[in-house]
DNA sequence: CTAGTTTCCTACCAATCGTTAGATAAGTGA
DNA sequence: TCACTTATCTAACGATTGGTAGGAAACTAG
């Protein structure tokens, strides 16, 4: 059978340009004029290969996973909960920090509010990032059940915690916070881990 | 002289229910449409009375500070370093879920990352995070000089921690946690607080 | 009552938004 | 070479964006 005119740009690349764009204007303020021009690409070219606007960013999303934000992963099959959140601060740290990227955290900033057209994005956004807490969480249990961490931690505690601390720090990043600065945070609040036990 | 015709609406009325729109919205995500529709006037009426877009979102920003995020101010003026990081942290989980309001924080999510057109408002909130965390080294450094944190506290870095903590609190917030959560989230801050001096 | 001032609303502006039709070009299999 | 398939492009689509003209309406000062 027929095989058709082969394509001229590399998927991959200009989904990985795409993503930059994403990452740096967000959902709603990357424009598809935005993104075609980065991918070096025109439009029909684009709807061709990823759909629409939405399934780009998801695309773009799967990819920023995989890649950029791939130490969360990592960090979580470090052998213990400290090096866990040892490795989730200071990766994260130099992450949002990155000077090959734009500062920030795409699942957090990608659409952290946003309006009516964009509010599967935003939802996506946030099952995204309940899934990475519910994964710390299950990691502190495990944690909790080998004696890594002080019996009566609640495990669902600790993971909102340290969540909270990573997004802040994404938060700073995007304000232009330097990488040094993210790493004196981590050291503080690793400094204090774990946070001890509530005096209930 | 005369006097014209007087308007028919309240004009710090009408910018509360601008803040609502900006608030759950963004900048970007919220349409003139979205605007006036909210606020019960017309385009014209709008601009006649706050400018543009831009204009009336500074001036929303003003009014959530003095308002809703009025908490940041009282806080400081609290006698002690730990009053002042207690009521941040328990006044900001208050906040940031109250149900009379969208949830999370305008300073974080009203324009974390945008298209060009939104630049400037993006940089303004990124001063204005950054006024509230210099404000707040401030006040540590007072404590520090009157011997209420210990000696040799970094007073830009537990600013910088608190900071990162309050906004990643609201990004959790923007993200549905509930208010006991943050609390828990707060409470755990504040069990290891202050988070001692670096072993250097 | 009139002149002057200001707000009101309808209708519209140009520009941009995300998206697509339709024609052409470039490849494969027969 | 010919039919088939797929990618490419220009050019446009309707809808929505932020922002305004221009006139009627409502007030006050004289």
């Amino acid at each position: 059978m027929a095989m058709g005119r082969p394509r001229e740009f590399d998927v991959d690349k200009a989904l990985d340009l795409a993503l930059q764009v994403f990452w740096r204007k967000g959902y709603e303020g990357a424009s598809m004029a935005d993104l075609t021009e980065t991918m070096g690409i025109t439009k029909p070219s684009l709807y061709s290969a990823f759909g629409n606007k939405e399934e780009l960013f998801r695309k773009a999303l799967d990819r920023y996973v995989d890649g950029p934000g791939g130490y969360f992963q990592v960090a979580l099959a470090k052998p213990t909960a400290r090096a866990v959140v040892e490795h989730l601060l200071y990766e994260s740290a130099a992450a949002v920090t990155d000077p090959n990227h734009p500062p920030g955290c795409l699942a957090v900033q990608g659409a952290l509010s946003c309006g009516d057209a964009a509010e599967s994005i935003k939802q996506e956004l946030m099952s995204r990032r309940a899934k990475g807490e519910q994964d710390l969480r299950q990691r502190f249990e495990r944690a909790i059940a080998e004696g890594d961490l002080p019996e009566g931690s609640d495990a669902a505690d600790l993971a909102a915690y340290v969540s909270a601390i990573l997004q802040g720090m994404a938060v700073q990043a995007a304000g232009g916070t330097t990488r040094e600065q993210l790493r004196r945070i981590a050291e503080m609040a690793l400094r204090t881990w774990p946070p001890g036990l509530a005096s209930v």
